[in-house]
DNA sequence: AAAAATTAATAGTAATACTATTATATTTGT
DNA sequence: ACAAATATAATAGTATTACTATTAATTTTT
């Protein structure tokens, strides 16, 4: 499964100009991922990234309104990615509760590098989502950005997962609450792991993550 | 349950000087309350709040390192409050399975105004934690603010609620990842319910956030 | 090759997040 | 009671941020 020639289409919306479209839109969107990952969101800003990449900071702004939106075409990029990878490791599986496990294995476990995907550092790209993501929605704009589509893709992976509970217990109430507690969760999870120990109860190489969500799921459903 | 002269007690590293001994001390902490809530965090400056209070923003450094502090102050605040609701609501219960009930509502229903704490607004106050709580953890500082013990009010709820769990079920391997995923999880719900409907499965009056979680818990403990 | 369009760089601005200094009020010791 | 000590508030600043308007340079099209 490689060199598939591959490019995940981002809604045109979220940008100025398309960063996939010349050379410098790719060395933002590259060094972006790595410089929110080692400075945090609040301290990395545009003028920053220019004097990284030998660009001036105006510059960036014809690719990106603001920072905001960056991190917004950041996670539509991540989770454009990530409902193709779900599509893919279940394509073939003929069975809801292992298509429930597959997807539950791609949304909670360690992100690695996908090499159909030059520019982007996946395994950096997953660590943003995890530590940033949630201060895209976390915002007083959120339901203006919402009708805009900002959360599009978001809404349609957890839609794709539900749709895979209802398969399976086609009588369970809450699907989509199910879905986002798993995604949500097991983000806070890693984070805590790592940051606030005491929150969670990983332990180095034992999967605990995966295991205590894929027994929560088919504890929950019939 | 009323007018018990109460006072919560917060850690004091985490102010320059305590907010509640004196009358602007308070009128920062009930204005703040509104004005995140109204403003959004990001908006939110101590420029803005002395206006709205007739003092000056240098007049709140004396209280608050800076927003992010006064945050962070908002956030022990809460969590003790919490802890002290969920001590006095269950310790007359002599069942496991009724304390983690009990809990369960405290920590996902939505809060009323307890009259014991005049000058905080618990609704916007639990409405501050569900939007902005995380942004406080989610920092590039994070380990550094946790050795200073400014999360630990809310490990010690989460503490105390997993030490219900395995007093219910003493072989479960993950009581925190458990209720931290019930406290964070609900959050989003509540969240989502208001801005992103489709992350979730909410009913006017249906109770169905409390209903997810406490059958999520009673069906993955024995 | 000239005109049109795109892109980049310079130089600005308003707002933010503080800080240093000074002025004013309050408390305390004798 | 009253001066000295201390605490508090206001003024006036600064460096940084997050942009924007304008001009210069380059590339593309005809």
């Amino acid at each position: 499964m490689e060199n598939l020639n591959l490019q995940i289409k981002i809604n045109s919306t979220l940008f100025v100009k398309d960063p996939e479209s010349s050379a410098l839109g790719r060395e933002i969107i590259a060094h972006s991922i790595e410089m929110i990952n080692s400075l945090g969101f609040e301290s990395f800003t545009f003028k920053k990234l220019g004097d990284a990449i030998g660009s001036n900071e105006s510059s960036i702004y014809r690719y990106f309104a603001n920072k905001h939106m960056l991190l917004i075409y950041l996670i539509n990029w991540y989770w454009s990615w990530m409902d193709y990878k779900i599509v893919l490791h279940t394509l073939t599986l003929n069975n809801a509760q292992d298509k429930i496990k597959r997807a539950i294995e791609l949304l909670v476990a360690d992100v690695k590098q996908d090499s159909n995907f030059s520019f982007i550092n996946e395994v950096l790209l997953n660590r943003i989502i995890i530590s940033e993501s949630s201060k895209a929605y976390h915002n007083i704009d959120v339901d203006l950005e919402n009708e805009k589509g900002f959360y599009m893709v978001y809404k349609q992976v957890v839609q794709r997962v539900s749709d895979f509970i209802l398969e399976y217990d086609p009588h369970y109430e809450f699907p989509h609450m199910l879905v986002s507690t798993i995604i949500e969760g097991a983000h806070h999870q890693r984070y805590f792991a790592e940051h606030l120990p005491a929150l969670t109860d990983v332990e180095e190489g034992q999967n605990n993550i995966i295991r205590f969500y894929t027994n929560l799921v088919f504890n929950t459903l019939k």
